[in-house]
DNA sequence: CAATCGTCCTGCGGGC
DNA sequence: TGCCCGCAGGACGATT
């Protein structure tokens, strides 16, 4: 499931790829991935537009165009975005979840691809970004310099009656912090998810603020996890599934005392921690 | 206010 | 072997 350092990637790679091709045409062969706008909307806007700029906030990405519009991205749990440098396009490098078709004038294309189709593109206006955002209320960028120890600590003082791993997964609160790395972040930290916020010390803060950040970071410059569906704009996995500690890691043992994994359900979604080393 | 549930959807694994 | 069932999950809206 792409999260903010898969997203990050993508981003990246994308804004290395096809920022100033020009999109000659596009296929939109699951209508309902296109939110806000008609189909024949989108197609007419996007159709002969620039690509100006790539950038991503929270899990979204964004891809701007000259026209003063821009494309806002979700990929939720199984979307993927896909750059093919090929002189010729060919039905075989479409996946049978290819739902999105974008093709430059160079003659390499762009799929957007979400085996369960929960991800969508959305059309609007550039000068329509900020409001997006900020009506979603989306939260602070965790790997912002101005996201300081001292912010953090603000921020979880609003909310001390929650639990602390549902509570980094709420794009309200974090930006871009999803199941995985929410795990992975208490683990590091030496934090139960369980705990509730008004609970932790001063110092599991800080460690919780440190761990999180190098995490984030770590598995930006692995090219993010490939647990299930998601590869790069490559099409490639991400490295730091290698470097994972607990996700998934039910009934295995803790990589750092040997104890046994746990599982446990928080706020609906699927939880494992260690129960010996996680306090 | 906070937690839970239903919704969207497909693939996969368990059980028989 | 093959089929059916249930589960997983990001975010949102509705409900308790």
């Amino acid at each position: 499931m792409p999260e903010l350092p898969e997203v990050e990637t993508v981003k990246n790679q994308l804004a290395e790829k096809i920022v100033g091709k020009k999109i000659e045409n596009v296929d939109i062969r699951l209508p309902k991935m296109v939110r806000g706008v008609t189909p024949a909307g989108f197609k007419k806007k996007v159709t002969g537009a620039k690509i100006t700029k790539v950038s991503r906030r929270a899990k979204f990405l964004i891809i701007e165009l000259n026209n003063n519009y821009a494309l806002v991205i979700h990929l939720k749990m199984t979307g993927q975005l896909i750059y093919i440098k090929k002189i010729k396009f060919q039905e075989e490098l479409l996946k049978k979840h290819s739902h999105i078709i974008y093709y430059f004038d160079d003659g390499s294309i762009f799929l957007h691809n979400d085996m369960r189709q929960f991800g969508y593109v959305r059309l609007l206006e550039k000068d329509e970004l900020g409001s997006f955002f900020t009506t979603f209320k989306i939260g602070p960028e965790p790997l912002e310099r101005s996201f300081s120890l001292n912010k953090f600590k603000t921020l979880l003082a609003t909310k001390p009656r929650l639990k602390i791993k549902p509570l980094l997964m709420d794009q309200t609160f974090l930006a871009g912090i999803g199941n995985l790395y929410a795990q992975e972040a208490c683990w590091h930290a030496k934090i139960l998810p369980n705990r509730f916020v008004k609970s932790l010390k001063e110092k599991e803060i800080e460690c919780l603020y440190t761990s999180l950040r190098n995490i984030l970071r770590e598995a930006i410059k692995c090219k993010g996890s490939t647990v299930d569906t998601y590869v790069d704009a490559n099409d490639e996995p991400g490295d730091y599934v290698k470097k994972i500690k607990v996700y998934s890691r039910e009934h295995q043992t803790c990589l750092r005392c040997g104890e046994k994994i746990i599982k446990i359900i928080l706020s609906g979604r699927g939880t494992c921690y260690c129960p010996n080393c996680q306090k």
